[in-house]
RNA sequence: GGCCCCAUCGUCUAACGGCUAGGACAGCAGGUUUUCAUCCUGCAAAUCGGAGUUCGAUUCUCCGUGGGGUCACCA
């Protein structure tokens, strides 16, 4: 069976290119009916914390990755005494030793590391994704692999946990491809089995190095914070250094279960796109009906413009508006305070008249007869529905000229340069409001 | 710099020796009901270079070039 796994030092927060190897385990693990195990690497007593191991936990959980261990975290903090014994093992078999030298870290101190013996060879291995690989392991001399006989390092702690953790599958990034071969080394020492190894290939910034915070976001929970939807996170972390080999873009976790293959993984490392990335959010937001649209916005948690009114009747009708102009809610909730959307609560008056004036005009003049008509012509027309609406002006518009009475009418209705057009807008704001920012129009020009 | 990995449109990628090198995102142009957005259609855009192997190379080999990773008593 594979046993794959996901092993984050929680010395920061949920790194996004650690999501995406936390999916990809998955994947391998659940498409083979294998498993796959959390370990929490915080051997680092200095810089590791509770509080981004949790983060960690839960940004893989929103995410939907589950692992097989659940309930039992298991820490290699707590883990002392079991690397205590391997080292001891090591020491007496002759494969390592105690090591008397200056600290590196407190200067003018002294203490006693522990050292692997290097036998100084060609260590090769066969990697998943890249094939053999071969490193000469002299240059690495006597690796350090514990600080003290209590205080193992990870090097050490990782093969040690892999192998008690019955791990077959060792996927991780690219960068961790030079650490394989003092890993084998250890293993070797250890006497205890290789596990199969595959390196993905590194998430890339748009300058093509690796993506750290000097580009920008790399936490998940500034996506997440963002908007960016998890399903659109899974679809577009699979698709960077991995296809399906069709033309196919969209998945959907179980999907990908099923369509994942190691031997489609990419060589080469992928650049983060955020412009893609924007346009799979929208795809998976074009799915969510107006309830979970709204609950997506949570509104409740922003300040908004002082007439925007989520709970009113207006509110529920310009949604779907919202919902087909952004990619995430950083984008809905920019807008709506801008007051792109004001439209449909508060009438528009403080408006330059000339907005009125069609392009093809001489004078704004020229519009307040068509106003006038879309007066009377509004005044009985039906408006439940959009289309109605549209058709008790249509003909008159074909006739007078579409944008000769389709403009100054939008901008009545909006008060804006850009806007949706005036149907939406008397749908959403109805006849009465409707009828009010035309003659307020009339008036304007009027004076 | 040593070692290791990698190399197809701007970006993500397809083509596992053989159609005009395909798709998507982004870009541009046009269209759909006036503006913004949506939607539709179209256009532009790539095999890093040089040698080989072969009837034939994006694909195989070598060299070069370029990019990246890594060189901790971090993980």
């Amino acid at each position: 069976m594979i046993v794959t796994r996901i092993p984050p030092s929680p010395t920061g927060h949920l790194h996004i290119g650690t999501a995406r190897t936390a999916l990809f385990n998955y994947l391998l693990a659940k498409q083979n009916g294998g498993k796959m195990l959390f370990r929490s690497e915080d051997t680092d007593k200095a810089r590791s914390t509770k509080e981004f191991e949790q983060e960690i936990i839960d940004g893989l959980h929103w995410l939907g990755l589950t692992w097989d261990n659940e309930g039992e975290i298991v820490r290699q903090s707590e883990r002392v005494s079991i690397y205590k014994e391997y080292l001891l093992k090591l020491i007496d078999d002759g494969n390592a030793y105690i090591s008397k030298e200056e600290s590196k870290t407190v200067l003018g101190t002294m203490v006693e590391v522990i050292r692997l013996k290097n036998p100084n060879k060609k260590i090769t291995f066969n990697d998943l994704v890249r094939g053999d690989i071969t490193f000469d392991t002299t240059e690495l001399g006597d690796v350090v692999i514990a600080r003290n006989i209590d205080d193992a390092l990870y090097h050490f702690t990782v093969v040690v946990d892999d192998y008690l953790m019955g791990v077959t599958h060792v996927m991780r990034g690219e960068d961790h491809i030079s650490n394989t071969p003092r890993q084998i080394l250890i293993q070797e020492a250890l006497g205890i089995e290789r596990p199969i190894y595959a390196h993905l290939p590194l998430i890339l910034a748009s300058d093509r190095s690796k993506m750290s915070k000097r580009h920008g976001a790399v936490a998940l929970k500034e996506y997440r914070e963002m908007g960016y939807t998890k399903e659109a996170i899974i679809n577009f972390l699979a698709l960077l250094g991995w296809n399906p080999g069709t033309d196919r873009e969209l998945f959907t976790l179980p999907e990908l279960i099923e369509n994942f293959s190691v031997d489609h993984i990419h060589k080469n490392g992928a650049v983060f796109d955020i412009k893609k990335f924007n346009w799979f959010n929208r795809e998976y937001l074009k799915k969510y009906s107006d309830d979970e649209f709204i609950k997506y916005l949570a509104l409740e948690e922003v300040e908004l413009p002082y007439c925007f009114n989520p709970n009113s009747e207006e509110f529920s009708r310009v949604l779907p508006l919202i919902k087909e102009r952004v990619h995430t809610r950083k984008e809905a909730i920019d807008e709506i305070k801008a007051g792109e959307y004001d439209f449909a609560f508060i009438t528009p008056t403080d408006y330059e008249t000339d907005l009125l004036k069609w392009k093809n005009d001489d004078s704004v003049k020229t519009a307040l007869p068509r106003l006038k008509q879309a007066l009377t012509l509004l005044e009985n027309a039906d408006f439940s529905s959009m289309e109605n609406i549209k058709s008790a002006l249509w003909l008159y518009a074909e006739e007078v000229g579409k944008g000769e009475l389709l403009w100054p009418l939008r901008v009545a209705l909006s008060g804006k340069e850009r806007s949706p057009d005036p149907f939406t807008i008397a749908f959403v704001i109805g006849r009465v409001e409707t009828l009010k920012r035309i003659k307020n129009a009339c008036d304007k020009i009027g004076e």
